[in-house]
RNA sequence: GGAUGGAUUCCCGAGUGGCCAAAGGGGACAGACUGUAAAUCUGCUGCAAAUUGCUUCGGUGGUUCGAAUCCACCUCCAUCCA
């Protein structure tokens, strides 16, 4: 099977240009495309994921790559599909962001021997001149035409400032830059960049009489339609200090029946077949689907070793096994109160609840074991002799659990 | 620049002098049921040394025994006019 039917057997495509001229480019290796990545935090998230696998299928199918990092974009801040401005960043925080994200990358695409390259937006945008831009692209943007954008239509609702309006004549600018430098002629991105995508094949056709092509991933959403790869609000983190191996594994084990199957198709690189067996399994036999999805997503971001480990301690805590892995909280001498240690401080210090009431709560409500033990007693204490007694294990929920160990 | 309407807790949104840590909904979290799923029901949702205390209703000052609520100034946003 060639990769642009693979891709679209796996639900990863969702709009194109000009669909046969993309599957002759890519099925034969002769694209170039890049994709944009605006480092508004410094760490790549579950989201960006999805891009980057794309990126090494069709890296491995002879395609080049290029991971455009936006040091330049970031400084405006992608209004589409967004409700809200974004805060501004500061250039230090971008570049630190982009730093990190670089490295991140370095970890799923091979940069080496010109096999792929990774730019910086920054390196263009920011020394360009406010009325050279303006005759030289400017006339080629129909404010008519960006004003009915899809990816506006919230804003106008609530306001668009003439910052953030900009964004598209700058990610158009990006991929008409890219197009002369290094003959890039095909961009993926968000299926919520569309209209921003169109902006820069629009511009290069203008501009040099050439057709450049545009691609759109299927963003990733659960049954109810939301985004995917988040929780609460806050992202899942490719960074193990932001969201651990064992929580980042944590999260796809517990998608929904309904999203499993999707997301092992969009985001492993388990050959489709298999994948497609499993739709026929039911019930509680999917549990098995997601925990295949959790190990081998956890297997691509953090290494084989620490999908073994985290796959290992959810056994444990959820039937049998040891605890050896468990993600563990250390407690010293300086967290007695009294000679002992509560187990609201106890919950606090392993970042089980952000606040004491929020671990009163919990306990108040039964939500709390130490040992399979339910905790009835909001005063519970403990000497670090009676926690280094035995294994410690405090769970909070039926989820979310640590090992407390002395010392 | 002018006129009008706004800013309330994670989000939406009620509240127009004390009964307000602030209705209702959503979300999140916890319990029951399950399969670490979904749906449903229940609880819970500012902080803490916790039958009490402290801090919050865009900001700063003021009036008052008492302010989310009244007054002044400021900041930001939307709509209309230019």
């Amino acid at each position: 099977m060639q990769i642009y039917e693979e891709l679209k057997r796996r639900g990863l495509i969702a709009q194109v240009t000009d669909e046969d001229a993309i599957r002759e480019m890519v099925n034969n290796g002769k694209a170039t495309f890049y994709i944009g990545f605006d480092c508004t935090a410094d760490s790549l998230t579950a989201g960006h994921f999805m891009a980057l696998t794309l990126m090494k299928r069709l890296q491995e199918a002879g395609n080049k790559p290029i991971a455009l990092i936006g040091g330049g974009t970031t400084m405006i801040g992608d209004p589409s599909g967004k409700s809200d401005m974004r805060k501004m960043l500061t250039i230090d925080d971008i570049n630190h962001n982009a730093e990190c994200f670089k490295k991140q990358m370095e970890r799923f695409i091979d940069f080496s021997d010109g096999k792929a390259l990774l730019v910086n937006n920054a390196d263009w945008l920011l020394d360009l001149n406010y009325i050279e831009l303006l005759r030289e692209v400017g006339a080629c943007f129909s404010v008519n035409n960006m004003l009915r954008a899809e990816c506006y239509k919230q804003r106008m609702e609530r306001g668009l400032t003439f910052l953030e309006f900009n964004y598209m004549i700058m990610q158009s600018y990006d991929f008409y830059h890219m197009f002369k430098e290094y003959n890039c002629n095909m961009e993926f991105g968000g299926d919520d960049q569309w209209s921003n995508m169109l902006g820069g094949t629009e511009l290069i056709r203008r501009k040099l009489g050439k057709d450049a092509h545009a691609m759109t991933i299927t963003l990733l959403t659960d049954s109810q339609g939301m985004k995917m790869g988040k929780t609460a609000g806050n992202a899942v983190w490719l960074d193990a200090n932001k969201t651990s191996p064992y929580d980042f594994f944590q999260y796809w084990r517990n998608v929904g029946d309904a999203d499993v199957i999707k997301c092992l198709k969009m985001l492993t690189f388990l050959p489709i077949e298999e994948i497609e067996k499993m739709e026929s399994w039911e019930g509680s036999e999917l549990n098995k689907a997601k925990e295949i999805l959790g190990y081998e997503l956890t297997k691509l971001v953090h290494g084989e070793e620490e999908a073994n480990k985290a796959l290992e301690s959810a056994r444990a805590v959820f039937s049998v096994g040891s605890s050896e892995n468990m993600p563990t909280t250390e407690v010293s001498e300086e967290d007695l109160f009294n000679g002992k240690i509560d187990t609201i401080a106890i919950l606090v210090k392993a970042g089980l609840v952000a606040t004491r009431s929020e671990g009163r709560r919990a306990i108040e409500q039964g939500g709390v074991t130490i040992n399979e033990e339910k905790v009835t007693d909001i005063k519970l204490a403990f000497t670090l002799d009676e926690i280094a007694a035995k294994d410690f294990i405090i769970k909070r929920g039926k989820k979310n659990f640590r090992k407390i160990v002395v010392k």
